[in-house]
DNA sequence: CGAAATAAGGATATCTTTTGTCCTTGATAG
DNA sequence: CTATCAAGGACAAAAGATATCCTTATTTCG
């Protein structure tokens, strides 16, 4: 059997996925770099600006606190700011707090179920397949460990419409305590 | 709150992870590479050889075999073999074949929900933490895709011990049809 | 021709992960 | 003192991964 062209896209159209709570967690982040020094922004705010679930984006902050990336107040007029420099936070950061930080392709080591093998047989190094899917998972990381979240600021403050650019920042400071 | 060093490892200790189906195609691809001219090999010999599930397994075979990687007879003697040389199948082809194609990060536009934002806005082009996202994602897909099956039977060749190799190779000779 | 072996793939079951809600606790500002 | 906040535990629903079983059409071989 064969088929011309590319893959027929079966079953296989779901392809491993980033959690939503990591996109959340960019977009909270551009909008913590842009908030004035010492005042926080709550996750109720967070949430009523990108439309999500509060209580489940809660989870999300979470992890960006749990990783020291931002810092946290509690009381009225708390919430969470950046506890570094946009400049500083990188998006491989950001995506590790949320996401974790193991690799794509976990190995389980099939070669060991080989029948030919003797059974005392001791492998020296990991699989050389682990070890190719693991320097494209590093490139992955680099690319993203390149990327400030300055970086980002600096292209939304371009490419945003400067009216709501402006409304945008003046509602986040309505609510920043 | 903050916390010395790396984010703590609570629940965020499992990561988006490739199927395990992906790394069965990429051994049995090695296996299939060792293949002599117009010879196949059954799913069973294949899932044998690795201890895998036939059943299971032979999805990820199907897969290959839409994507067009691999050659299938029927009957007797009837199973795989590569459709084309190993060095011209690279690693990306075999991931994507059982994975599929879509990026790993998917963008549900949240910006779309911003309450500053006039109904009739209309965005010009991808949201920025995508794009950037997605040029992560193409560094993974050009590291796989500059791997080709024939490097890592190279690999291969080099770090299994020479008994082992010859079993091997034999062990599959004596299944091959 | 008939029997055995094969790939293809549909139906179904089970387990894990993701997504989401609800509630309690302790801290803090006003 | 009260309202608000983050932290986080418990729980539930939906989606995805990991299988297993069975049917169908095809092919080889005796």
């Amino acid at each position: 059997m064969s088929l011309i062209g590319p893959a027929k896209i079966g079953p296989w159209n779901k392809f491993m996925i980033l959690k939503s709570q990591v996109e959340w967690a960019l977009h909270c982040c551009a909008i913590l770099a842009g908030l004035p020094d010492g005042r926080y922004l709550s996750t109720k705010a967070l949430a009523e600006f990108h439309g999500l679930p509060k209580e489940y984006l809660s989870k999300a902050l979470q992890g960006l606190s749990q990783a020291g990336l931002v810092d946290t107040s509690l009381g009225p007029s708390g919430g969470y700011r950046l506890a570094k420099p946009p400049a500083e936070l990188t998006f491989l950061e950001i995506v590790e707090a949320v996401e974790g930080r193991q690799r794509t392709f976990v190995c389980t080591n099939i070669r060991a179920n080989n029948p030919c093998r003797p059974k005392d047989h001791c492998e020296s190094s990991p699989c050389a397949v682990a070890r190719i899917m693991w320097e494209a998972d590093e490139a992955w990381r680099a690319k993203l460990r390149g990327v400030k979240l300055s970086d980002l600021v600096g292209i939304l403050s371009q490419e945003v419409a400067p009216e709501l650019w402006k409304s945008s920042f003046e509602w986040v400071l309505e609510r920043a305590g």
